[in-house]
DNA sequence: ATGAAAGCGCTAACAT
DNA sequence: ATGTTAGCGCTTTCAT
């Protein structure tokens, strides 16, 4: 790494073309107002000089940074790989880049990206973190761009794009009855998720429809949506003395896990559970049986999210979406399989 | 959100504590010559206004970021989620932010990338990209810190972290030898990236040392390192006259595949195939049989690659690093389980 | 110990 | 059409 070589600015350029620096900036910037003979003596300068503009002046000047802070609560789970992409193909179309944050459930974490809002480092925020301090967001979003993925805040003021998770779950539990289930088992997350409470709701819909009850004992909650959570949850279940003959996860991962356990689990007494799961991670194909699932259009909530953001930093109004949602059926709901 | 709410500068500061900028600064950057007494006066004009320091301003001024750029080719592949927690982790530790840039093999996005970097958007580059142009990437590495992780240029100047591959290679081919098997494929990526070239390398050499053929027919390359691929590649061997009787993947993703694609192959005739993958990524224990791999440290990659990029950012010369890695067997090269 | 002032690289309002 | 210049918010040197 050679040391002390300094970089080309503007103002060299324009000594080198013989120039104003005025002229050159307006030549970066596509200034129509410039003859095609002194552009044409700029570029050249730009040329001879290899000359990078400096984002930090140019940003300081015009007080945007062209980033989005991103705010996920883990990379581990794929569900938010391809909302990531989403954000990524829309930003990058229109100069924006975005800045990754794993706030880890940690509040300290939370509090340097909410800073970096504030403090200009970025120009706006999308948050798919359940975690989140919602005063301190709503705080930040009277006076930021805010946009809500996935997660969000039911009545609340920030943006948002998701799916309808009560109708998604209700449809993923009426699945399971009318393939014959009539105990039926959830593994959620926590309570306090709003997502969480959501697919709960649609789960217990689903039930009284059909007059079917509602087992305390069915009802799992886990930590955190890794695998090793889905398959403790359904170790717990097997241990019931009256075991469900199916099992709705909050989540693929959660699902997956749920699954193994199953694998694992060698009493040949037991009849066969069903289960379904959430999201349509591309690992649920690879199981064995095949996953059977509720679909969310990630990418395209990544898309979604990222546009409105744009919108929002343009100054527009935007509005909340609700995407379409799919009930996938594959074999860990197929009585067939099993028999 | 509120329109025209101007933030507190570091000016505003000054004004309300009665003193001067130079003050408010030294304050903020806990230089110890102030007063206590003129620091609390500080300190409570910044309580009042709710001041956070610009980072525009003081990046301009300092011509630092604090920011790293981190080159993925692509989010899909849960190896790099791993590698990308550890960098953040040690990055926060020390005050720097990662930027995510996903390549998606597109030279045009790369080139994004590197002029940021050139451009002082950020202080220094990771990068785990396998299809970065190592022209522009050595160019840029002359004045600017590079640090290679996981994928590296052999015998290149810029410094790197990552495992043997070679040797990891050969120790997965070895394990499949010792469990009986003569008939070994392998179903690498392409060999235009190094990890491939190597990991073939030591696929052969242990064959070689065994006195086994190396039949080219046995030998797949894949586009990508998706699920897909991975079953595509298996396809194609169980295609074969004379079928292997295990095979060995470059990543877990292909092994998983190819699993699949052994599940859901009904020839009852066909003898059981040993599977052995290479990253060990978390969803590699919850398949059916679990797949035997191995393991990259990866957090540990990430943790490493971002302190050699932060002693490179302070001017400090760096070695490469070499981790171990393991083999992990698990149920899918037991023998006993395909009996 | 504190303050005044220069200046980082750029854009844009204003002047020519 | 082009140039001059102020100033974005901060750090840091130099003076006091």
């Amino acid at each position: 790494m050679k040391v002390g070589v300094t970089v080309a600015t503007i103002r060299d350029i324009a000594k080198e073309a013989g120039g104003s620096v005025a002229t050159v900036s307006r030549v970066f910037n596509d200034n129509q107002i410039v003859t095609e003979k002194t552009r044409e003596k700029v570029e050249l300068a730009i040329q001879e000089l290899n000359y990078q503009p400096s984002m930090l002046g140019r940003n300081l000047r015009t007080s945007k940074s062209q980033l989005m802070l991103v705010l996920i609560p883990s990379t581990s789970n794929p569900f938010y790989s391809e909302i990531i992409k989403g954000i990524q193909d829309a930003g990058i179309t229109n100069h924006y880049n975005i800045l990754l944050c794993e706030t880890d459930a940690k509040p300290e974490r939370e509090n340097i990206y909410l800073n970096m809002l504030k403090n200009k480092l970025a120009d706006g925020m999308i948050s798919m973190d359940p975690t989140i301090n919602l005063n301190k967001l709503n705080e930040l979003a009277e006076t930021h761009p805010v946009i809500f993925c996935s997660e969000y805040e039911q009545d609340g003021v920030i943006p948002y794009v998701s799916i309808d998770s009560e109708m998604a779950a209700y449809e993923a539990v009426k699945h399971l009855i009318m393939t014959g289930n009539k105990k039926i088992a959830l593994i959620n997350s926590e309570k306090k998720y709003l997502y969480a409470r959501l697919r709960q709701a649609g789960y217990e819909r689903a039930l009284k429809e059909f007059n079917l009850p509602i087992q305390e004992e069915w009802i799992i909650h886990t930590e955190d949506l890794g695998f090793e959570s889905g398959a403790q949850g359904m170790c717990k279940l097997l241990e019931l003395e009256d075991k469900p003959t199916a099992v709705f996860a909050v989540s693929d991962t959660l699902a997956i896990g749920a699954m193994k356990a199953l694998d694992m689990d060698h009493d040949q007494e037991r009849s066969p559970i069903a289960v379904i799961g959430f999201d349509n991670i591309s690992f649920s194909t690879m199981t064995n049986p095949t996953l059977s699932t509720i679909e969310q259009p990630m990418y395209r909530m990544g898309v979604n999210a990222a546009e409105m953001l744009m919108k929002r930093m343009k100054g527009e109004e935007v509005e909340s979406v609700i995407l379409d949602h799919k009930l996938i059926i594959r074999e860990s709901t197929l009585p067939s399989k099993y028999i």
